[in-house]
Formats: C-alpha cells, structure tokens, sequence
RNA sequence: GGAGAGGUGGCCGAGUGGUCGAAGGCGCAGCACUGGAAAUGCUGUAUGGGAGCAAUCUCAUCGAGGGUUCGAAUCCCUCCCUCUCCGCCA
C-alpha cells in the first residue's frame, strides 16, 4: 500500500512513477477523496470534542451534589444529544470516505523504484546475468523432462488427473525422492546462510493475503476453502511475512532472514493452454522460499544478497541460468524493485523463470502493518519485506531431468544431491 | 462439537458507568548519589489520525465489530482467540 501522506504531498510524482507500470493507475480520486475526508475529520473532532466537554461537566456537576434529575443537569444532557445527532450525520460519512480511500488504496500498485529499468513488457527486461554456459549441453534429442520423467516412471501425471485434475504431477519412487533431496538441500544451503526455517500454516486468511498484497485484486488466482475464511497459499512469502503482521519489531531483531518450504497452490486462472505439460506450470508445486525483514537503509543491499542466496543453489547444482532486471512494464503489483532467476531447459532452448527475487520495500509492511522500533527513539516506522524463491522445486527437478540427461536416457545426479539421494544416476 | 473461565499498555496486574489512555509493580531511558558499580531516590516512558511554522491542541484505540447512555475498559448483542474439563481424532 502506497502513503497516502506521500500521495498528498507529491501527487506528480507518484502519478508519475505509477504510470512507468503497466497498466492504468490514476491517484487523483484519491486526492480527492483525502481531501474531503480530512475537512470532515477535523469537523468531526472538534464536534467530539464538546460532546466529550458535555460529558465531563456533567460528571464534574453530579459528582459535586448537583441533582442528576435536575433542570441543570438535564439542559446538558439536551445539548449533549444535540450534538450527538450531528455527529451521527457525520461519523459514518467519514468512515464511509475512509473505507473507499482505504478500497482504492489497496488496488494500486507499489511505485517501482528509481533503478528499476522503464519498459513496456517483458520485451524489455534487461539480462544482466549469464552464468554456466560451460554446462550447456550441446547434445541433441535431449528429451523434455515430463518424457524422461515418464520414461524412468519419476513422474505420472495420468493417475494424478484422476485423483485430482489436470496440472497435478504424482511423484513415483526415485522422482519423490529426488524432490525431497532438493528441498533438504535447498533448506540445508539456505540454513548455512544465516536463514532461520520455519514451516508455517499452508492454509491462511484472508487478512494475510491482503498483507502481503494478493488479495483484493487477485482472488481468482487462488484456492479458497468453502466453509472458511481459509485460502491455500501461493506462495510461503504469504506466511512467512504475515507471521509479523501486527507487530513492532525491536530495532535489534532485525534483518530477519527465513527460510520455508511449502507446497503452493496457483489456479493458474488466465494461463489455459500454456505450458499444459510437465511440470512447468501445475496447481501444486514445492517451493523453497526466502523471506526477510529488514531496516529500509539496508534493504538495497539484502536484496542483491538474497539474490546471491537464490544464485548459489543454481551454481552448486551446476545449472546453467540468466539473470534477468524486471521492467516496471513486468514487475509485480508489489514489488518495487525485481530480479528473475531463469534456468536454461535444453529441451525448449530457452531459459525458464525458476525464481524472482522482489523487494517491496514498505508496501507490504504497511499493509500487513509490521513496523520496528528503535530503543530511545520515537515512534516507530515500517520495515522492508523482501523475498525469493530459492528455489521452485519442481522446474528445478524439470531442470535436472533435463541438463543431466544422459544419452542412454538416465538422469546424472548432481554432485551435491548425492549424499542425499545416495546414488549417482537416477 | 458440548460445558465453564477469560482476553486491559513492552510484560505482570488493578479497575463493573463519570474528570480513565487507564492505579501499582516489573522492565527500559535520563538525572542525582558513587572513585566506579550495585542498592537507593527523582523524572520520564503506548500507537495511529487530524489541525498548526512551532510550542501545542484535539480525536480514536482496554481482542474485533455493533448497540444502550450526556458519558462505556466497565452494561447488552454478534464474532474471533486463549485456557480448563468432556467428546472426537492424525
């Protein structure tokens, strides 16, 4: 969520900076609506504040031997009610104001930061990055990973649109166990790093979603239970963040660094017919997250950290990736500033998104309401949230079946996998 | 799911209609005392909104949302959460 005292003191400026998004955004009701609220709130309070007066005279008058049934004590309470008829005039037209501004506030998008590159789409995001191109194979006929995956019974997608729908994978022996290996080491890598595990609840509110920025505006990419107020998460950045939601975090505690492996449900709504097969794009995927909490002035550099973090798994698994500098056409609706991670899938000949890195600064903390405070210093203000997927399992695995396939159709197991897998080909 | 008890500031805890944003304690900060420290004493110590150049003034907040009242932490209603007992259960 924007500030709306930014807003109103800069209204250019962040127009300005909305508009480099895709999209159209326009602040000026917003403005407009602040306005009138404010004039109404000042009203307000001041009428409040005789009513209160009313009501401590009154108090004052009996408590010192006035006659509560008196015609002095009446008089007030006529007054008192005066005034309380006007202010049930105006209290509601000020919350009402209030929740629209609040409404329109929550459907705008974060200001993408200075430093992110001005573009339309993702046609102009900017590679900086190209790591591992030593480890192309420049062997044909690889196969696509759902074949191979098929072919050595890791993965059966058949059964799994029984049992569920389509876009749901069933993991069979080897393949199970190579998923579960990548989460071990993707967590045991990240643990090493200084991030703090946790495992949070899968299914969460909807006030967490709001939180971290998927809800209002994209409910219908997620999952919601019927009978509750209960959604299955897309991704754990929404637990994980949410777990500060409405807490003042001393000024010490921070940066907070967490590390989290979920399962994520996406419907996948608006992406009918692209990439139906595999494991590219299902409504069920393993997810290694990376999430932190951190004091504004340090978030730059947590961020290039993070992504470094998100890196490391790539080049220990020695797969060929790109790094690419998100367009404020391609961002995300929270995200000021974004990198993605994308591995190279010899079967397709491209790159693949297999993480992105955001950081959102304050937006979602001041949605979610998570602040710090700084021992002797008055009030208090918003952390920066940042995360990225370190990494998606799932495309990771699609990346392995692929890049260590091997000509006689087994899969090389990647050096630092062995020791979980126990084995050296799959 | 049933029965009962609760939810008050960073923490503990008092407060059942009136000057309560809230006693007292702990914690924390500053000052005094000290060679230094401990102990002690004094002072201060919530968050958010609005008005103002500012000092400051003001509104809201005692789990959440409604209601009664001139006035609600206190009374009424709904919901959420915690604890105890029972039931069910991986």
């Amino acid at each position: 969520m924007l500030d709306l005292k930014l807003i109103r003191a800069n209204p250019e400026k962040v127009q300005e900076l909305i508009n480099r998004r895709h999209g159209d955004y326009n602040i000026q009701p917003i403005v407009e609506l602040d306005r009138a609220s404010r004039e109404l709130e000042t009203n307000r309070s001041q009428l409040s504040a005789q009513g209160n007066e009313i009501g401590k005279l009154i108090g004052q008058k009996i408590a010192s031997g006035s006659n509560p049934q008196g015609e002095e004590i009446a008089q007030l309470k006529t007054e008192g009610n005066e005034i309380k008829t006007k202010l049930s005039e105006l209290e509601p037209r000020e919350k009402e104001l209030k929740a629209e501004i609040e409404a329109l506030l929550l459907e705008l998008p974060n200001l993408p930061d200075e430093s992110t590159p001005i573009g339309k789409s993702e046609a102009e995001n900017i590679e900086i990055k190209r790591w591992g191109d030593e480890y192309i194979s420049d062997r044909q006929n690889i196969l696509p990973h759902w074949e191979i995956g098929e072919k050595l019974g890791f993965l059966d997608f058949k059964r799994a649109v029984k049992v569920a729908q389509s876009r749901f994978v069933n993991l069979v022996g080897a393949g199970a166990a190579l998923e579960r290996a990548l989460i071990s080491f993707m967590l045991d890598t990240h643990i090493s790093a200084g991030y703090a595990e946790v495992m949070p609840p899968i299914l969460v509110n909807s006030d967490s979603l709001q939180g971290t920025s998927q809800l209002p505006k994209f409910a219908e990419d997620s999952f919601k239970c019927s009978n509750d107020d209960l959604w299955l998460t897309p991704t754990a950045e929404v637990p994980v963040t949410n777990l500060y939601r409405d807490e003042i975090i001393e000024a010490t505690e921070l940066p907070i660094h967490h590390c989290a492996y979920t399962p994520c449900f996406r419907r996948e709504a608006g992406s009918a017919g692209r990439d139906t097969r595999g494991l590219i794009r299902l409504h069920q995927f393993n997810k290694v997250e990376l999430v932190k909490l951190v004091a504004p002035e340090t978030s730059e550099a947590e961020h290039q950290a993070l992504l470094e973090n998100a890196e490391a798994i790539l080049q220990a698994l020695k797969l060929p990736y790109r790094i690419l500098e998100l367009c404020t056409g391609d961002i995300g609706f929270g995200a000021a500033k974004c990198y993605d991670l994308e591995v190279w899938l010899p079967s397709a000949g491209m790159y693949r998104e297999i993480s992105s890195c955001s950081n959102f600064k304050d937006f979602q903390s001041r949605r979610a309401n998570i602040r710090f405070k700084q021992a002797g210093k008055k009030g208090t203000e918003y952390v920066h949230t940042l995360n990225g997927s370190g990494l998606a399992v799932g495309r990771t695995m699609a990346a392995i079946l692929e890049n260590y396939q091997q000509p006689n159709s087994t899969v090389k197991v990647p050096d630092v996998l062995q020791p979980y897998l126990k084995r050296e080909v799959l």
